[in-house]
DNA sequence: CATGAATGAGTATTCATTCAT
DNA sequence: TATGAATGAATACTCATTCAT
């Protein structure tokens, strides 16, 4: 009776969850590329292969699907910063996830565009909620730094001298501010940027 | 010549290039508001005051007049960055630009947020024209960036080692990612943020 | 079964039964208040307490609640007229009816509001059956007034001359008419219009 | 010069207008038959004759278009009570416009039937601009009956005991009540109902 | 019996674009 | 040149209905 849950194989709340989570995968695709704005209802619904109404059903407005998105991609980042090469708390945390960041390919990098997008559309007028929603993904990630500069500037790797919350906007600010410009020009050769970022990243934390 | 701009005796022409002109300008506001996507043509009429028929007539199309917006804002920036606190070529440039970008206020952070709203919006799909726009303008940004870089390694105020190209993507990546957390979070602060900055590209110009 | 009916040991058509009336009794708030177009299925269910399916399971579709409806608003009003205020047949019931109708409050007058409005939603285009089920309560009606006049006719209180269809349809059409008036504005004074409409059906009914 | 206006045929300001006239002659045919809530904009502006965005576009929204066509029918009635057969004012006037009423056809039913429509519609939940502009033509309404009725008390045709306002509501309210009744059932015999109204209105207003 | 997930047709609304004045 | 009327495609959203649990 433990495990003989085979004959009502999906209940409503299973096949509730697996549309919702193929929607938000369908809607992650689509703003990375075209944008929210122009992202239609429609397109996501067919792209996860569901209803054209489907959307607007299971979110209640385009609205709030989007909500759902930011905080399915807050998610999906806050678990790739953890899982991400698992190395020593501090420095090598920090240097880790910035290599990570700029190695990302397929999947891993379509939710950087998203969350790139997502960000710059969330400042915009009609967004005031998903702005906080951003606002309080950006905390997080930020807090992740921190914390992980001051377990350096505690073990001694990193100068004491850094200012752990304005060190990490100048971080997380360079590493998105050169993927912004990667997008729109790919001209820009990533891996050297990359590398010279490491560089400098080293150098100026351990400074003193 | 002196007395003859007085009185509304205006040319077809010179209508016209004001018409442009006022059209450009609320479309900016605009844009750095609600972003291209959401701008309509009407409203942009309206915020200029003229009839609602004009910025289809005047550019041809939307798209048209994101165009030509994109090439304003790039004049803008250019001449901005011309006009900057004229200091001398090589580091001094560099750093002045920085505190510059960060010092803002009113007119100028608006076509701020307007440029990091169409970097953005160039990078989606149905966009490859704007793309291309502003890739060009971002060259322009970055060549004036690595032309002080130069000029900085020749008068032996910048160490040799610093390649212009990597470089100048990396200044301008951090500069705009950190507006970016910014416009998003005002919570962040920015004058520590920007004076740190300083610091960090002093530092690392200078550096060997 | 002196005992039987208090424990929750209700049978199937007992459930049944109550749920129908829960849903017919929303059902009739809520025409009332915003008219059957307007009104959705989910709404119903949700005032009676049911799940968003339940309407369309008991009923079949949204024309089988309405026509449901129709039927209990009927029977109601049918149950209404003849438990009112128990005169004497003839001119006196006419004249307590009337009365009545303009002294309703609450439960009562939200009945009053329903049936007005599904009496004119019933002459629109897609409710030919509606119709013959509102013309159907509507006989009813001038019936039970045709009657009365026969009776106060038979016992000499109303004038012969009065054509018993004819008058019932001009009384229900004058009580129905003011009260509709009344309900698009309050401003209208209706007792004042209820006495002096007393005072002409006495004096019509009664005349030569 | 003064008559030329050959060429510029149909100004833009006579182009709109007509379409709105048009539209609005559209949606009273409609809402006559089908009620305002089921009326839908696409077939406005197909029965008129236009693309169906246009009723939007004019009148700004759904809501707008019924705003207009409560004022527009609003219009007519007034216009035709005016026009009506001419009569000595007072109680000629008022027995005249009754008999008019009733014997309406064709396009003149159609405006009948299209305000008692409206009437019931405007006092139902998210109509309550509808509702005023409504009440609003009904006060317009009694008032051209109360008016009439002091004429004649002057003129010594109707007795000075008949309060104006009541009296105007019950012969207003007799009126459509009996309509109303004869929407939902043409079984009822409107001739002798009509005949024996005026009958019953000559007896009550000369009376004493 | 009752629930609620999914569907899909229907509809108001927005807006770039075209065109006549 | 500038205005604004009309078009029509696009799209979010609603909701009755169907069906599986």
């Amino acid at each position: 009776m433990a495990t003989a849950s085979r004959a009502p194989r999906r209940s409503h709340a299973e096949r509730r969850e697996e549309a919702e989570r193929r929607l938000l995968e369908a809607a992650l695709q689509i703003v990375a590329r075209r944008g929210s704005v122009r992202m239609t209802l429609a397109e996501v619904a067919e792209a996860a292969g569901y209803s054209r109404g489907l959307p607007a059903h299971r979110f209640g407005s385009k609205a709030g699907l989007v909500h759902a998105l930011a905080g399915y991609i807050g998610e999906r980042f806050g678990a790739q910063r953890e899982m991400g090469p698992a190395l020593e708390p501090g420095l090598d945390a920090i240097l880790g996830n910035l290599r990570f960041y700029f190695s990302r390919q397929g999947e891993a990098y379509t939710a950087t565009r998203a969350l790139l997008v997502m960000m710059t559309e969330s400042c915009m007028e009609p967004n005031a909620d998903l702005k906080r929603e951003v606002a309080a993904y950006n905390r997080t990630a930020l807090a992740w730094f921190e914390q992980h500069i001051r377990t350096g500037i505690a073990r001694g790797e990193i100068a004491a001298d850094n200012d752990p919350a304005v060190t990490a906007v100048i971080l997380l600010g360079a590493m998105r501010g050169v993927m912004l410009q990667w997008l729109v020009d790919d001209r820009i050769e990533l891996a050297a940027v990359r590398d010279r970022l490491l560089q400098i990243a080293r150098q100026v934390l351990r400074s003193r």
